[in-house]
DNA sequence: CTCCGCCTACCAA
DNA sequence: TTGGTAGGCGGAG
């Protein structure tokens, strides 16, 4: 069974994004969606302390990054259910500073299976925790956009809020 | 097993 | 430059 994700609104000048909490950490980042209502107040009334308190850490990092600055510290990810492959992604995305990009083949040889090119890509489309664990700084071979789930709209704007010119 | 994808390298226009 | 293609590998069903 698994228990619904607390959900909590972090408000910022790009939009209000929600992040989604479990009993262990953060597992979830939404891009603001037009329309979608703001989380309930009484959810984070209830919402435990730990968790309010992994929630500044995440509203804090969320703005550093959309500044165009390092994240600085993060809570905890809860990356459970997940495969192997997809963590060993996502732990060399986090590797990745501001204003620095990497393409997908690099993550591949990085984490030891440099044919595992289209992999990655996959592995990049299914994080949850997009702008944080920066899906957005890896490139295509010869420094194309290539893809992002959350939309090239938002893939552009986070690049050239860190100074990355195509 | 089959199908698909935030890929790549290569080849042809 | 653009466009098509085949190889490769992990994930979902």
């Amino acid at each position: 069974m698994n228990t619904p994700l607390i959900k909590l609104p972090v408000k910022t000048d790009a939009g209000e994004f929600t992040a989604g909490y479990s009993a262990t950490g953060l597992a979830g980042l939404d891009f603001p969606k037009a329309g979608r209502a703001s989380p309930r107040a009484a959810q984070k009334a209830a919402s435990p302390a730990k968790i309010r308190g992994w929630h500044r850490l995440t509203a804090a990092a969320l703005k550093n990054v959309l500044a165009g600055r390092a994240a600085n510290k993060l809570p905890p990810l809860d990356w459970a259910g997940r495969t192997e492959f997809q963590k060993s992604v996502w732990r060399q995305l986090l590797k990745i500073s501001p204003g620095q990009t990497k393409s997908y083949g690099e993550i591949a040889k990085a984490i030891g299976k440099p044919k595992a090119v289209r992999a990655v890509g996959g592995a990049c489309g299914a994080n949850p925790i997009p702008v944080l664990v920066p899906c957005h700084r890896i490139l295509a071979a010869n420094k194309r956009l290539g893809g992002f789930s959350g939309g090239l709209d938002w893939k552009r704007k986070l690049l050239a809020g860190e100074g990355v010119s195509l």
